[in-house]
DNA sequence: GTATTTTTAACGGAATGCGAATTAAATAAC
DNA sequence: GTTATTTAATTCGCATTCCGTTAAAAATAC
């Protein structure tokens, strides 16, 4: 009942950023006795300040001035790390969330052997902590967010398309070779909490994100949890059925992939930009050149999606949906056949009930947000006062 | 606190049919005392009985011997009905779900004012009650299964497909109509609980139900509760769509629809059938005897329905799917095409995470399934000793 | 100084949950 | 037939936690 209660108040004055304890009363509906008692116990631990200016209220009013509480940025620090298939971005964060450094590595990995992908993700880590001024045992937690399907209760990740293998229990591995609490996460989840804490959502207890990257992700938020399918995985949107064609299934994947929209260059300046993860960067200008392959396969990508967007608003009927991705950056000819292709689809029982929303995160964005997933998890455990009490 | 480990213990009760104290102790990792409490109090209140008789262990056991508890069939009635198109299902049952009498209306409502169709209704409840030999006044509450897009929240319905008006606040004029507080939920849902109670899901809390009927109708099951939109309406799986075909949008209604698959009739015995509600019936029997033309529709209908089980089970991986509904009744051409639809599109990641199981149930067992929701709500309700106390 | 508002402190009461001891009810052993 | 043993359930005492009330302390405006 405390940890609830705890947990709520920390949520409370996390999403004020900045709070007086009255205030904190009338939002969670706990007594002002009770909130003196948890905010004396989190000021304890260190994990929230005292400000006693700060009170925006106008100046002139009477009576004691509020004191305001807010997050101690150095209670906690976590790695949050977004792996594609052709970069790596790493930051570590404070407790509020907010970036201290970090660290873009681009190479390509996907496909090596788990081996190499795990070095240079430790690798990567390492760098990026140094870059904060801090060592490795002062990072309470790490999160990796990875497209693919993801496994997040069991650490493991069931396909992935950086991985040769399946059903890798990655999460241990990197816990033991870091030495520091490692958990995974969907990639598209790593974004929609990002959204729900900074971005496009932070008004918001249910809505839905949906990634349009390499591979093609999702993120259910309900109740302001993250909706995991039965057994704790992740979506892939990819796979998501389209129709029967002549050839066969017809998966999302197949009209608006990376790879479908781009198709396969085996050699020259493009084939370059798309190893170099530049892909996207690159056809929005062949597209602005009015390359008609690249146009018409960014239209026919943008129709496929906007037709699985509203097959998933029928199934969700969020309140808004925020739209991310590399794929975005294909501009009008993608955009404006989605929208379309969306309109057209989505039933009219509940036309209006969603709004649709793009939003152009960086990938500092997407590792973030993986920083959040760990995040959330050390809000939730007890503590001492030292740290993070270890699991039971 | 107390509330919800009265529910829990109350479930674990209803589970398990009949429990020893010591038992919910344990599965419910309450201790003994607060168990006692718990259950002393449920007596109190009159929901459960105990039975002295009944300890299923070898009779040659020493020791105190167990006192077994379970509900009491008598702390309520309630009335669960399913409201189709062409027919109104009611039963009436007891606080454990048991039915203890039925009514079957079979008329053509689609359409009608909704004056005539409440009227209907009411009727229908007041029989059903009276056949129980109950008055009305001794009914709790009553919950009416309807299909198409129900908010069960508010209690109005958005869509159906059984009322001309949209947006119409059922639940409250039947609760003016009846003097009894009613209800309203997607019959899907309702037959998601009657399989979760007494079906096919006894054992998960976690699960997806398909329903195929006149509306095609989704029912999750997640962590034990009803996985509702966030507005707490329910979904229509009808307005899937499955592609884009010369003529616009195919939805899945248009292909697996009931009216998509028997065609328009517009006279003859099969019209005069459907009419009557035993279309499913009566195309099963032109199947047997190699009507081509059903026999086609029922395998176009099986190979859209099959993919979008597929899309369904790529966004929530339940353990178990289950299907139910009339046109399950169509047998082989259309359960085959469905199947071989579904591996086809399931995709390889997945694959062996979800199966599928098909249910016939009868129509009582969808009004039961209503009776089911009534039923949650008074478990969750706090209880005076007279019955459950009014709502604030 | 007085008034006003926020925060802390102190006390009592109520609800809840747990552990230990106790009682209850049966069988097994003698 | 009595006693011991075993298991189930209850009782009792204790700790926690919450709330409400009241009062005091802190800090500022007037």
């Amino acid at each position: 009942m405390r940890a609830i209660n705890r947990f709520n108040v920390l949520d409370t004055i996390r999403r004020a950023g900045s709070i007086a304890r009255i205030e904190i009363s009338d939002r969670t509906q706990l007594s002002t006795t009770t909130v003196s008692a948890i905010t004396a116990s989190l000021l304890d631990d260190g994990l929230i300040l005292a400000r006693t200016e700060g009170d925006l209220r106008e100046a002139a009013t009477r009576g004691r001035p509020r004191v305001m509480l807010e997050l101690n940025p150095d209670a906690a620090r976590v790695v949050g790390a977004k792996i594609a298939a052709n970069r790596m971005v790493f930051v570590v964060t404070d407790f509020c969330g907010e970036v201290l450094s970090t660290l873009t590595l681009a190479l390509r990995v996907d496909r090596q052997p788990i081996g190499v992908i795990a070095d240079l993700i430790e690798d990567g880590v390492r760098r990026c902590v140094v870059d904060a001024n801090l060592a490795l045992d002062e990072i309470d937690s790490v999160c990796l967010g990875l497209p693919g399907v993801v496994e997040h209760r069991t650490g493991h990740i069931r396909t992935s398309p950086i991985f040769r293998e399946s059903g890798v229990d990655f999460a241990k591995d990197m816990s033991e070779r870091l030495g520091v609490t490692t958990i995974v996460e969907s990639d598209a989840h790593a974004i929609t909490l990002a959204h729900h804490w900074f971005g496009q959502a932070r008004d918001l207890d249910d809505m839905v994100l949906v990634s349009l990257e390499q591979t093609l992700g999702l993120g259910v938020l309900h109740g302001g949890q993250l909706f995991r399918g039965a057994g704790g995985l992740s979506h892939n949107l990819g796979d998501l059925v389209l129709g029967m064609g002549p050839q066969g299934i017809i998966r999302l994947a197949s009209l608006a992939g990376e790879s479908a929209i781009l198709g396969d260059q085996p050699s020259g300046r493009f084939a370059e930009a798309i190893r170099l993860g530049r892909g996207m960067a690159h056809a929005k200008t062949l597209i602005d050149a009015e390359d008609n392959t690249l146009i018409s396969a960014a239209i026919r990508a943008g129709e496929a999606c906007g037709m699985a967007l509203a097959n998933i608003v029928t199934l969700f009927a969020p309140p808004r949906v925020i739209l991310v991705g590399s794929s975005l950056a294909l501009g009008q000819p993608f955009l404006d056949s989605l929208r379309e292709a969306y309109s057209l689809a989505i039933p009219p029982s509940i036309k209006g009930v969603t709004e649709l929303v793009f939003d152009q995160s960086t990938d500092e964005t997407w590792a973030q947000g993986a920083a959040v997933v760990a995040l959330r998890e050390l809000y939730e455990s007890p503590w001492g006062t030292t740290g993070p009490a270890p699991a039971l």
